[in-house]
DNA sequence: GCGAGCCTCCC
DNA sequence: CATGGGAGGCTCGCA
């Protein structure tokens, strides 16, 4: 099938798989291109990939009368970047290839395949997977776009959605409509019907949905522009901002469970407008219950891949609402408040049926949901005078470092020869010392440098590397400082000075259905990176008269693992109450340890519950494998039974069914392919999973207990509860008394065991400098 | 302007 | 090949 076309194509030198004879198929499979496998047995689909697609296939229902090709006849030389002109090349081909086949479907796999197969290079797998478009050479066909295989192997959470692709293309395939959401048609508050509609509001049983538009996605700065009430399919009432004493009295009186999609930035808003707004219910979060594995649950994403809608947030911009015409943002609040309604139905239902996930979704993700936006809503306090003061040093170091690199190391640097022994495309006259690709060509190609320790990336100028090079040229330690400081500067003094609040706090996002674990994440700004650096710690101060209470669970996740299996040397150990690094050093290495020694220990008692190996530990401590595997091994012997539970999640892995904690947390493999990786989330998964739900159960319990003590929770790091107390010597004893034991009893409480859980509290007035309480 | 890749910070 | 889970800043190539 060689012609003029692939004479100008790209990638005509990288070997090709023949015309395949076509025959007539109802269903055409359309991949990217061939890889090693499928250019030497000359078929497409033929590896890792084709035994996936063809698996996926039979489980969806499909029996073996599809024909398959790919976008590309040959392979691209950058698999990660395909060119578009060869799309565009091989694209009459492909269309030629379709026509003889005479389909009724297209399964388009990856963007590859649906740029060729559409023609267009604007549509986006991950926005419109699964959904029904019309192939754009004949209408009457339609096309199913649906992840490439070879991303699910890449990450073997997204299998959930890429089964469900093929599932509903068999089921469009058998006939059945497809997806529908409907025509969604709201009512118009005003002066004439506003007491009428809100009286039937707050008598509507029993739940609607809420949305609301507003001008910043920021609560705080954010004007409200009109909010939306869905009550039954494709009916929503939407209030303008003129009727905001009736609005008030929805939240105030309504009969009905409000749910919201993503609710802490709505009740936030609403909160900041003086309306005591609580989520009784978030689609997000029931559809993180029902998915861990998706990262992202936007509401478009979810109303597109569930319910069937167009892209109706094409060209609206979130940030900027009060720009658009008033009829654009009511239809478009009324489609946000009909699906939010629509998931809804769709999701609690499923959910409540799991008595895990209910237990889950009721006792902890919605009161943890409301306790996070006022955690975020309290802030952080600030020491501005000594940001500013800071970021002034900073800047003059940084200044006066690349000033060095511009006269004491400009030898190192020439342009044309980075260009001509590199790939790079571009380069500056001058060397820009944060770039890795030219620090990089200096260190490997420039000096010949030959680091003695492995990476996994190649050509890596990372601090590994950096220091196990470090004496090889001056140049080096130059870097590591400047990278240290220029972090410092951006990430945590300007990126930290851009959100600080008038009042001079600081208010993060917390999420709650980020992680596979359970762990929360923190966002704009992330408060659960601050550097140990006390320095950078002191930027986070008590307020005029308060102190800061720092609680931390101690060596809360080898606790978990002691519970979970249940093994008697690490339970007595907590029992009573001993320095578990010291015992274990002893075990190990006779009780003539050495500090040394006790470090060493102590460092893998945190790795073991990561499925920390040998390697790791001779590389972290230049000691041989040998001597690393010989402390594994000791460990191992005395904590048996937490080995014989690591070995045991591997051989539940292998049993594709799901992990489940005994506070509701749900992991489930999809796909399992048992590769290192993914034993070793297993092995961590509810070791990490429980030990944050730990601390997050505690932190939700303590609010209302220490709130008579003029004491807020002001922050949380994964193990960690940072608490604001008014500066008395009783109430602060008193929080301290009430923090100690929540912390001890919650876990007896959700995990029905006597093993010793015990926190550690520590007060200051500055985050960087607190001292332990006894 | 966006996304991938690299690097660095935390538990 | 070789410890799990995150956020975010920067460069560079592409559109």
């Amino acid at each position: 099938m060689i012609n003029n076309q692939c004479n100008q194509c790209p990638y005509n030198i990288c070997g090709r798989i023949p015309a395949q004879i076509t025959f007539k198929s109802d269903i055409v499979i359309v991949g990217m291109a061939p890889g090693n496998d499928e250019l030497k047995q000359k078929k497409p689909f033929v590896g890792r990939s084709g035994k996936l697609l063809r698996e996926t296939l039979l489980k969806a229902g499909f029996d073996q009368t599809y024909y398959i090709t790919n976008a590309l006849l040959c392979k691209p030389l950058n698999e990660k970047n395909v060119s578009r002109e060869a799309i565009q090349l091989c694209r009459p081909r492909l269309i030629e290839e379709i026509k003889k086949c005479s389909p009724k479907f297209i399964l388009a796999l990856g963007n590859t395949a649906i740029s060729s197969v559409q023609n267009t290079f604007s549509l986006k797998v991950t926005s419109i997977h699964g959904t029904p478009i019309p192939y754009s050479e004949d209408s009457s066909i339609t096309v199913i776009p649906i992840f490439h295989p070879a991303k699910v192997l890449r990450n073997y959470g997204d299998y959930h959605t890429f089964l469900n692709g093929f599932l509903y293309a068999k089921q469009l395939y058998d006939g059945c409509q497809k997806k529908d959401p409907g025509v969604t048609q709201y009512v118009l508050v005003n002066e004439s019907n506003a007491e009428q509609v809100t009286k039937f509001l707050i008598n509507h049983e029993p739940v609607m949905s809420c949305d609301i538009e507003t001008t910043s996605l920021n609560p705080k700065k954010a004007e409200i522009l009109c909010i939306g009430f869905g009550i039954t399919k494709n009916l929503v009432y939407i209030y303008p901002m003129d009727f905001l004493p009736y609005i008030k009295s929805i939240f105030e009186d309504c009969r009905a469970k409000i749910v919201y999609h993503r609710s802490q930035f709505d009740t936030a808003v609403l909160q900041a407008k003086g309306i005591n707004a609580n989520a009784d219910h978030d689609t997000i979060l029931l559809h993180y219950c029902l998915d861990e594995n998706v990262g992202n649950h936007d509401l478009k994403t979810l109303a597109s891949h569930f319910l069937g809608a167009d892209n109706y947030a094409e060209g609206i911009d979130k940030s900027n609402m009060d720009k658009l015409p008033k009829d654009k943002l009511y239809e478009y609040l009324a489609k946000d408040a009909d699906y939010t309604l629509q998931l809804f139905n769709l999701f609690y239902p499923e959910v409540i049926k799991d008595p895990n996930l209910n237990k889950l979704y009721h006792q902890i993700l919605i009161p943890g949901i409301n306790f996070l936006r006022r955690v975020s809503s309290n802030g952080f306090m600030i020491n501005i005078p000594y940001l500013k003061k800071f970021k002034k040093e900073l800047k003059s170091e940084l200044k006066q470092m690349e000033e060095i690199i511009a006269t004491d190391f400009a030898h190192l640097w020439n342009r044309d020869m980075y260009l001509s022994q590199t790939k790079a495309k571009s380069a500056p006259q001058k060397l820009n010392i944060r770039s890795p690709q030219q620090l990089a060509w200096i260190i490997y190609d420039l000096l010949k440098i030959k680091p003695t320790i492995y990476t996994e990336v190649k050509r890596s100028t990372n601090v590994e590397i950096l220091e196990n090079i470090e004496h090889s040229h001056k140049f080096i330690p130059h870097i590591l400082k400047y990278r240290k400081k220029h972090k410092l500067l951006t990430t945590y003094i300007e990126g930290i000075e851009d959100k600080i609040d008038k009042d001079e706090r600081l208010r993060s996002t917390y999420n709650l259905q980020v992680t596979v674990t359970g762990r929360l994440s923190s966002e704009s700004p992330n408060l659960q990176n601050i550097p140990r650096d006390s320095k950078v710690k002191n930027l986070f101060k008590a307020p005029k008269g308060y102190l800061l209470l720092e609680a931390d669970y101690s060596q809360l996740e080898v606790r978990v693992l002691a519970y979970v299996s249940q093994d008697p040397f690490l339970i007595d150990l907590f029992e009573q109450d001993k320095d578990i690094h010291s015992e274990m050093a002893a075990k190990i290495f006779g009780p003539n340890f050495t500090d040394k020694q006790r470090t060493e220990v102590k460092s893998v008692n945190f790795r073991i519950v990561y499925g920390g190996t040998a390697f790791s530990i001779s590389q972290e401590f230049g000691m041989s494998l040998r001597e690393a595997q010989m402390i594994i091994d000791e460990w191992f012997r005395t904590a048996f039974k937490a080995k014989e539970y690591l070995d045991g999640c591997v051989e539940h892995l292998k049993s594709k069914q799901p992990f489940i904690t005994p506070t509701g947390r749900c992991r489930r493999y999809g796909l399992v392919t048992m590769d290192t990786n993914q034993c070793n989330e297993a092995k961590n998964f509810a070791i990490q999973s429980i030990a944050s739900d730990l601390t997050l159960l505690s932190a939700i319990e303590l609010e209302s207990l220490i709130e008579p003590y003029n004491a807020k929770i002001i922050n949380l790091v994964h193990d960690s509860i940072v608490i604001q107390v008014i500066n008395d010597k009783n109430k602060v004893e008193k929080v301290m008394e009430l923090v100690y034991n929540i912390m001890h009893e919650i876990p007896i409480k959700w995990l029905d065991t006597d093993i010793n859980f015990k926190a550690e509290i520590k007060a200051g007035f500055s985050w960087g400098d607190m001292k332990k309480i006894e």
